[in-house]
DNA sequence: CGTAAGTTTGACTTACATCAAGTTTTGTGG
DNA sequence: CCACAAAACTTGATGTAAGTCAAACTTACG
């Protein structure tokens, strides 16, 4: 499953990056923010004392379906995105064409911050399912924050909060074992689906064996290894990409062991 | 070298931090911008239109002696920091106790971003030489950014530069082998010295191999094996802490090459 | 000037990668 | 809905980059 623009088709067309036309569109307005589920936890919004000025924020919203891209890397910016639904992960190159997923994101996310100071994206950002994105002009967002201190303050906690999620992915990369970043994934993900109001100890897994590796830093091979020795240990249950965690408290713990 | 709090002394003293008083405060009248040599690059006010706005900002000035630390992980954030002179190091700790050097700090850097959203500081800031630091109380950088719409674009990309940065150390860690992530880092180290107007070939290391290794993932002896090899490859000339890049290309290609 | 901290280098170990073969799941067109 | 190909996954055997342990050497500092 490559990465694959998505194909044009015919809607009140509007493309997010000038010259390549490979989002598709969906009116006005059913992008408004007061009818999305993910209201309460995206900061694109959350708890805004007004929503009709956050409503006119989010000037499109954007379907994409599985592998197709919302951005690629190197494409200009011009604002962020926040996922409405569905997931999706971020891709960046090394300079010598090696790929690493930085991030796997659910719906309330928002993407693209990397790029307002480069005025470039860099990663491809490609679904992993079928996924509704909100398109978030980037002067509108400057202009609503000037105008308003409770949202300027939010925009800043959420550049903030990624600098913290991507702190926390290099101090796992840096200093933990195949397992101890296999464990801390997927308690991740686990608390991360249980703020939206899913379940926190039975979930989906949207990415191949190849994708999660690639985010922590391991090789397929080891990561099916790994889902077979926590199973087998009683950790988690696995069948393919149904999971279920067994034993929170010793995940826990295995993330927290220091490698003696 | 662990990190010590600084010793508290005689002078206009004003905490950082409400209790802990481990921060010495210089005059408020030296703090100012306008006199600082890392002016040019410092996001803070690097290009201001209004200097005047940008020195009311910096409430304080604070002196570190190599090994004192400026906040300490689960501080408080009230504001951030920039490095007006030295170098320090910003060391992660995972909820197992081991440590990680996130980030390297030079003149020009802000520091402190990842506190906005938590509140609280999450890492320990400790300087690696006799270092200067400007305090940015974040109501007062708030403030100027709802005055000023060039300060705030300036803010929001600096608060972008920072994910970017981390997503670079990111990618290093969970795609490049060893001698890739020591000559990636010296080629980084060598630009920023060089953006700062230092050599871009010829610099003093302040890290030990044990702190280059933690910020790389890898072990001291590694680091110190390698570091022996780019000399006898002539690649760099090393000694002790003097490094001297030889040739750029050839440690160029070895980032770039792909993995066997 | 002496002790502690930092560094180098060697011998050995290990966690994870690589290679390889077989199995299961997914997706597509007849 | 089934058949069949491609993609994804599992598991085993083997290789290797980097870690660990250890000892000697060098530099910094009170």
């Amino acid at each position: 499953m490559s990465a694959v623009p998505a194909r044009v088709v015919a809607m009140p067309l509007r493309t997010v990056n000038g010259s390549q036309p490979y989002l598709r569109a969906v009116t006005r307005r059913a992008a408004a923010c007061s009818t999305c589920k993910s209201m309460a936890f995206c900061l694109a919004c959350g708890g805004a004392t007004d929503p009709a000025a956050v409503d006119a924020l989010v000037t499109q919203r954007v379907r994409l379906h599985k592998g197709e891209s919302l951005v690629r890397s190197g494409d200009t910016f011009t604002g962020l995105f926040a996922v409405r639904s569905g997931s999706c992960k971020s891709v960046v190159t090394t300079p010598g064409g090696q790929e690493q997923i930085a991030g796997y994101h659910i719906a309330g996310d928002i993407l693209g911050a990397e790029a307002i100071y480069t005025h470039a994206h860099d990663c491809t950002v490609t679904a992993l399912e079928d996924s509704e994105f909100c398109v978030l002009p980037f002067e509108r967002m400057e202009a609503l924050a000037r105008h308003s201190a409770e949202f300027q303050h939010k925009f800043n906690a959420l550049l903030s909060r990624e600098i913290g999620r991507e702190r926390r992915v290099m101090l796992m990369l840096g200093t933990m074992r195949a397992e101890q970043r296999l464990a801390a994934f997927l308690l991740d993900l686990a608390d991360r689906y249980h703020a939206r109001g899913y379940s926190s100890s039975e979930f989906v897994l949207r990415m191949t064996r190849e994708e999660i590796g690639s985010h922590l830093g391991l090789k397929l091979e080891t990561v099916s290894r790994l889902f077979s020795r926590f199973h087998q240990e009683g950790l988690i249950q696995v069948q393919g990409r149904d999971v279920k965690l067994l034993d929170r408290v010793a995940l826990t713990q295995l993330v927290d062991a220091t490698l003696q």
